[in-house]
DNA sequence: CACGTCCATAGCCGATGGTTATCACAGAAG
DNA sequence: CTTCTGTGATAACCATCGGCTATGGACGTG
């Protein structure tokens, strides 16, 4: 009899969680998907796995002796992908990471790469900045191979990503502003301020970054298109309107005379690594790996 | 990223034969789905598995690093598969074994028991001879589990089997009989003569047994419909007419007044051990398994 | 008793994995 | 040189699989 890992990974995750429901979210697929596969699973094997109580969820024996198994498997497969990924690394490969903003937030970046270069020690890193016209950083047209970009992402089938940072966004303001003598500030005060914009390019990220779900029937006043942070700083100082940005990239724009504010009751940004799915190098899903344990780690 | 271990099974096939078409006769598919199904892997992976050309095939390095890890993947599952298949055993489970005629065959029987037994020493064997009607000899109709059967089996694809013993066919003829003198005798010999048949629910089987292929043009006269050893020979003794029988089965009939002898342009018959395909229970693998082994060793 | 929680079922749909037929090409044979 | 043979790749097609949403039914709980 053969079998799918991926049915292994989703027997592991119930028999982890002992809930179907929440086991389903882990693994980012629908109750009733994760519950037929669990029962063609036991179908196969010709062996109930769990106990269903209405109630409770249980690991049957069969459940238990196959537990274990199911898990060597995974870490042989793992370790299988590893020494595939190793060789690439061998033979030079490079692995290009897009960035929309510097990641910064105290050293994620090489923290990332330090994990990621004792696994791979041969593997080549390059960074590259790339302006806002492409709210994917690269991976659009392949130019990168991950890329830190922020939610949410257009065509997000295309891709699959990890988050690396969930945080509150603030308004950037130029210091002689009214509401910069404020501690805090609400969206409705800015609704009628003219908004720095990403280009058209940037699709929903645009409208994300303009509020734009969130300002009811006010459109917002576009004062200017801003392409990198750069240009962010100097329209901002020139008054030529004002933007949100994540707390962490707060750093990026107050060098001089630019403040920025908590915006209380806006939904929080999330920085993610992201990269496409068809993308199955098992050099990619090693980089992703050692930034998930360290995200893992942060949390 | 995901793998399926069919797509394993067929990689370590084919980096052991090293020829796609071979490879895929022994998969039971066809060549172009394992060219395909190869092709997508090597896709999932980013990586070139082996190098096609034109009249060789050959791992590449990727091949070479992937096939030991492969390997490790299927003996783990293999092992995860004998795991519940003990626990099934130590759980008191029973396994009927089904056969249309002894299986006999110097011990065959035994021996499978005890490599069987060596594996799963808790589990019951029960053996059950089947009258002839039912040529899948209980599995049809799931009162076996397995069965020792012959080619060709009806509804085939609702089976999977192992081939036990290739064996030339015999007629069998009471003593007294003017072909009894020859040491080996022709089909033409036989086209006059009444047979004894299978019953007709025995479909293909009975065909199979009356040499209806391989008769042309010439219907047989049907001497008497047999269901078991007992009926046939006495059906032979009594002169109703004559069959053809495996030579394994031989000693079955020629106990007094009945002799078989080699016919020897017919094409050899099969004896194989067979279970319902959907049935993938591990047990039932197990005993197929133990019996694939001794297939081996004999061959 | 009404409600909420949770797993199962039903119906639907695109992707996957198989099939047969055919092609393109290399080497052997005539 | 042409033809035949063996091999892997490609194309077109089809059933099954693996996912989705909507809904059902059996409990505990307020």
């Amino acid at each position: 009899m053969d079998v799918h890992s991926r049915d292994l990974r989703y027997f592991v995750a119930v028999a982890e969680e002992l809930h179907f429901t929440r086991a389903a979210e882990r693994l980012f697929i629908s109750q009733p998907a994760l519950s037929k596969q669990i029962r063609l699973l036991e179908k196969a094997l010709g062996a109930d796995l769990f106990e269903r109580d209405r109630r409770a969820v249980a690991l049957t024996e069969a459940g238990r002796t196959l537990l274990p198994q199911a898990r060597r498997m995974l870490e042989v497969w793992d370790e299988a992908q590893a020494a595939l990924a190793r060789l690439e690394a061998a033979r030079g490969a490079r692995l290009v990471i897009g960035m929309s903003t510097s990641p910064g937030r105290g050293g994620m970046l090489p923290a990332i790469r330090s994990r990621f270069a004792a696994e791979f020690p041969q593997a080549k890193l390059e960074l590259r900045q790339l302006p806002w016209q492409d709210p994917t950083a690269g991976l659009a047209d392949a130019t990168s191979d991950l890329a830190f970009i922020w939610l949410p992402v257009p065509d997000a089938e295309r891709y699959r990503w990890l988050v690396m940072a969930t945080e509150p966004r603030h308004v950037a303001l130029p210091l002689g502003h009214p509401l910069a003598t404020r501690d805090t500030v609400k969206l409705a005060d800015l609704l009628d301020e003219p908004f720095l914009a990403l280009p058209e390019s940037a699709g929903p990220l645009r409208a994300y970054w303009l509020a734009l779900d969130e300002r009811a029937e006010r459109p917002p006043r576009i004062g200017a298109v801003v392409h990198n942070p750069d240009e962010t700083y100097e329209a901002l100082v020139d008054g030529r309107g004002l933007c949100l940005v994540a707390a962490g990239n707060a750093p990026l724009l107050t060098r001089g005379d630019v403040v920025t504010r908590p915006v209380t009751d806006v939904a929080p940004s999330r920085l993610v690594l992201a990269w496409r799915a068809e993308d199955t190098r098992p050099l990619v899903r090693g980089y992703a790996s050692a930034a998930a344990k360290l995200a893992e780690g942060r949390n």
